[in-house]
DNA sequence: CCAGACATTAGACAATGTCTAAATCCACGC
DNA sequence: GCGTGGATTTAGACATTGTCTAATGTCTGG
């Protein structure tokens, strides 16, 4: 784990050990609440402020991509492989698609001055009423 | 205004009218308190918990779109037409991408039970640095 | 050991959105 | 006109997520 974190650029921390851990041994899509509870489960260790943080970090270092999918809060995926997500909106529960289900064709003109950061694709279902 | 309101199964009151005005007469994609701002500009009409209750109101009925683009906040999009978005990430702007410019191809297997709201594809661009 | 950079922390703060109980509005029958 | 009842609106308390700041802790190279 200390490597994967150094082969990105991170300093490993006792705290970013325990929070890269949270994430990629689950290899499930977090909340920084969850991401929050896990690593404080055995006993207090890791305040609010540093979770926050240290998310930020990995998202800004490429070790994982953050989706924007709940209004409510954000999820951190492990998986920074190209692939899409299924959003059950009744349960909130959030899921990957394989690329190989779906693609994406073609490209909008950018504005002037900018570069894509992303292309999220997400499909949303709910109960069949 | 009103009749548009009536169409989709709303009835129409005059903060409502007002709502729905504000949304349709800018075609732009505004947050609640964007349109909390403009509804208000005048003169003090409408409360908060009103712009909440016929946001969700004209989701529901299908008369306005919900954008989760925004980690901090949801945008109402009064064009429900097939198309996609362009979020700036730097300055928070959204735009609408034509259906014409991509096409998304594929379905994947659906949980069972459940039905597609909605396929959300959102290119995320930031200043070239 | 020390200096200084880096990292963590508690808790105040901000922003968005929800909820509740009370007030208001309005269409309808009389 | 008047009373009734359902629909609508409202103020403001509340909840949740995330940010910020100033203080403290940790580590390393010299
Ligand atoms: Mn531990
Ligand atoms: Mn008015
Ligand atoms: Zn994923
Ligand atoms: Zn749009």
């Amino acid at each position: 784990m200390a490597d994967l974190l150094r082969s990105h650029d991170i300093n490993p921390t006792h705290q970013r050990i325990e929070i890269a851990h949270a994430l990629f041994s689950r290899q499930e899509h977090l909340s920084a609440d969850q991401v929050m509870a896990f690593v404080n489960t055995r006993h207090s260790e890791t305040s609010k402020a540093t979770v926050y943080n240290t998310l930020k970090l990995f998202v800004e270092k490429g070790l994982v991509r953050e989706l924007i999918v709940d209004p409510s809060k954000v999820f951190y995926d492990p998986n920074t492989h190209p692939h899409h997500h299924l959003y059950e909106i009744d349960t909130g529960k959030l899921s990957d698609i394989g690329a190989e289900y779906m693609q994406v064709s073609g490209l909008p003109p950018l504005p002037a001055g900018t570069v894509i950061e992303g292309i999220d694709l997400i499909v949303r279902v709910r109960r069949a009423s």
